[in-house]
DNA sequence: GTCAAAATGTGATAAATGTTACATTTTACA
DNA sequence: TGTAAAATGTAACATTTATCACATTTTGAC
């Protein structure tokens, strides 16, 4: 059986999308559209949440950084995608960090304006509720991969997730080399070897800093384990 | 800084111990008890939710069988714990599957019933965002570990983490070898190497099937990466 | 209690991945 | 546009972890 890529896809952008035209209006009218340049901090890990974030324009990562400085990013919002709501809705720290990868256009929703708005949206919990819901068995999926799956087939399923990420750009992957090792939780000297092979078996071609999917059949083979 | 063991919980435990007296009773009322064997299925990937599960008693795993056929368990639910809400709350099928690892006393609310009970107990829905975000953060937490730390630092985490939850037996972690390796995230073999390292080392106690946690300082700071 | 099946331990070996130490290329910005 | 800093590529080598093939122990069912 193959993987499916969908499971690993957070679709934070389905509580905004899901809300009626003038639900929507309100929603948006209750925040402020902050720029983050590429590299910017959005919130960091041990901050105290003062509200939560609409993606308006470009891709930010979350991620923890371990104790020896490795960052560990275990999710990338895109366009349209809400975050940051988990450590405001439970009262706690920030658990990870969120840092632009592009220059952003953030919609900021502050902490007592978010909340009015789940008031003011009854069903606003709700879509909130099922979004989380699904979120736990991405990351459970995702620590399924992390642990079992060797790093060639981690790489090419990772491959496939970033490139529908990507698919406004025609699905080329624009990431940092470190960013891609500490994704897929490897060294970025054990990335590179791979990256190599997988261009010299022509999945794949590396144009500098783009990675364009070539193979997309291939690839899914090999992170289904069936290349035999 | 060290590792913070309170961040591997779910504290799944806190949804119904939120409730008043009366509303944990409403709730009891909503369900029905079952008695699962040490071993038996309570639900399983793929499978479509019908309802979820108070455990009144004992210990359950949930897992996911990865597609080589090997299980990688990321969470040990105990006596208290509500669970299998997930999918039910986002109409997804379970991602994962959960199996009794002693003999439970479990209450099933079905799903007609759980819905009337978040309609009658208005903070119920509140109580379920607040665990999920919460579990958001330890299940990121768990991917940071999973995909950053060596075997050994992982072994002494689990430990600490296991002890904590058997504290009713004294601590004693009662678990076959294959489940904890599965944890881990690593081989039996392996696993069973490492346990021979920390026993000589006098870290922990192996009595047949118990592990006893003899020095938890220790195991702190090798969780911690600091033990040079 | 007996006995087969399941679980666990062990050691040799192989494979995967990390580490180190640079060379080279690209990028940012003065 | 030049230049230093950052990012990336490369190769040798070390280390970790998995795998294999069994021996041994424990468990559960009769």
């Amino acid at each position: 059986m193959k993987v499916d890529i969908k499971k690993f896809d957070f679709e934070s952008n389905r509580i905004l999308s899901s809300l009626s035209k003038s639900e929507q209006e309100l929603f948006i009218a209750h925040g402020d559209t902050l720029i983050f340049k590429r590299n910017k901090l959005v919130f960091y890990e041990g901050g105290i949440p003062t509200g939560d974030f609409l993606i308006e324009n470009g891709r930010a990562k979350i991620y923890k950084t371990g104790l020896d400085g490795k960052d560990q990013i275990f999710y990338i919002y895109k366009t349209g995608d809400l975050l940051g709501y988990h450590a405001l809705l439970c009262n706690e720290h920030y658990e990870d960090s969120c840092e632009a990868l592009e220059d952003c256009k953030i919609l900021f929703i502050s902490k007592s304006n978010f909340k009015s708005l789940i008031k003011k949206i009854p069903h606003l919990s709700q879509l909130l509720i099922q979004n989380m819901s699904h979120e736990f068995g991405v990351l459970v999926n995702t620590i399924t991969i992390l642990a079992q799956k060797p790093l060639r087939e981690r790489l090419a399923l990772y491959l496939l997730i970033l490139n529908k990420k990507y698919v406004e750009q025609g699905g080329d992957i624009m990431l940092p080399r470190e960013d891609l090792a500490n994704i897929i939780g490897t060294a970025r000297e054990s990335l590179g070897r791979l990256l190599k092979e997988f261009k010299e078996e022509k999945l794949i071609e590396v144009d500098n800093k783009i990675i364009r999917v070539n193979n997309h059949d291939k690839l899914l083979k090999i992170a289904s384990s069936v290349y035999h």
